[in-house]
DNA sequence: CGAGAATACGAGCGACTACTCGTGTTTGCA
DNA sequence: TGCAAACACGAGTAGTCGCTCGTATTCTCG
């Protein structure tokens, strides 16, 4: 299931040595009471942060920058979050479940495997794209080098979903790949996509949709021989 | 120095790394004369830059580290650039020189246009991720986000030469294709192509080999339609 | 109401970074 | 050999950023 329930989730446990000064008294820490006007503030705050990270990316965001958008102090800001990474971790825990939604619609409906490899590559292109369209914060966050480690873990399961996905639509659609070579056309697959996806969200009107028919001639015409190869 | 606004950042001209042989007659800001040493150890700077650019990417790499690394003090280093910014447009401009080789390399031989499809995808790829695998510093000055807007113009003349070679090929090869479509087909190409170079990159040995080959696949893929295209 | 918790503020701290300055050393050249 | 320019140094400076702290206000609930 891989639940998790981080939904919301700032852990309040300080691991990076920087505890102050009530620490060590019982083992767990518990969280703050929000009240209705706290949790809507985190929501401004995630929307602040989506915001100033899609424009400066992870790094050149400043913390008070985040909070000057969100119309809060600095000191309003660390009542909800520990620190930075905290808002970015519950930014991306966000983006994780609206992008489950966009994976689910892609990859959920039955018999994805017996659908024409032109039709199906419409399903999966489609809802992904627009959720990037859609969320401009998202990729800003997941595609960009510059976060820590922290971060990075949290792209992780996302990233293995969509690979594991991926990996089982190729299984059924072509049988003669052996394990590691479904592995690795699933991963150019991925890779393709995701390097056409700022080409596309660059462009708009008619030359959005011209991008989005290339990457969709890409993925099919890499597919149709993996499909066509007898073991 | 209360030389307008302090602190990092702007300055309009002084943009010469590597400067020197004809001296200019014209009495405009000429560049410090170089004694052999210091010749070298602008070459050690940017060695020593190349590698923290690799790590770290531009933003966080900082002054100070390539400095050390090149073993030589913080001052030092500004005897021989004006900024941080000047070191990556002078590795910049080492990496265009060097890369303009290796796309010379790639299309400059003759009747390229006349090639099986697969053999000329192999002159192209083979040289270019050589490249890049030779110089990790390459992508990370020019693949990421963060850096100036100064720097991004350094990478456009590679970008548009690079464009304008695949565009000529295309030109060649697919001639059914409109200018708008030729234009947009050479930018996927390239797009496809670098995106799967940190794949290509990561990897090694074996399956670094079978990335390429992947690579050269999915180019073929998308290629072969287009040059097969009846006007 | 009143107590206590949650929320809000914003000046400022400590750490860090790009860059400078005064000073001392080496090199090219007349 | 002498001297000016190039080279080298590294502690220091101003600025920024993440984050804190003391304090003030608003909400919840008995």
């Amino acid at each position: 299931m891989a639940e998790g329930a981080s939904g919301r989730g700032e852990e309040p446990d300080a691991r990076d040595g920087d505890a102050r000064g009530d620490a060590g008294r019982d083992g767990a820490a518990r969280p703050r009471k929000r009240q209705a006007r706290g949790e809507r503030r985190m929501r401004e705050i995630l929307d602040a942060a989506a915001g100033v990270f899609a424009e400066c990316g992870y790094e050149k965001a400043t913390t008070n920058a985040i909070a000057a958008r969100a119309r809060i102090s600095p000191g309003s800001l660390y009542q909800f979050f520990p620190n930075k990474e905290a808002i970015a971790q519950a930014l991306a825990d966000r983006f994780t479940e609206q992008m489950g939604a966009a994976h689910r619609e892609a990859f959920g409906s039955p018999g994805v495997g017996a659908l024409p490899a032109a039709e199906m590559v419409d399903r999966m292109v489609d809802p992904i794209i627009a959720f990037n369209i859609a969320n401009p914060g998202f990729k800003a966050l997941f595609a960009r080098a510059d976060m820590p480690a922290g971060l990075a873990a949290a792209a992780r399961p996302i990233q293995a979903a969509l690979l594991g996905r991926v990996e089982a639509v190729l299984a059924e659609r072509a049988p003669a790949l052996s394990a590691e070579e479904r592995t690795r056309s699933a991963r150019v697959l991925i890779q393709i996509f995701q390097a056409m996806v700022p080409m596309a969200t660059a462009a708009d009107g008619a030359e959005r949709d011209a991008v989005i028919a290339e990457v969709k001639k890409v993925l099919l015409g890499y597919l149709e021989p993996l499909e066509r190869r007898r073991p």
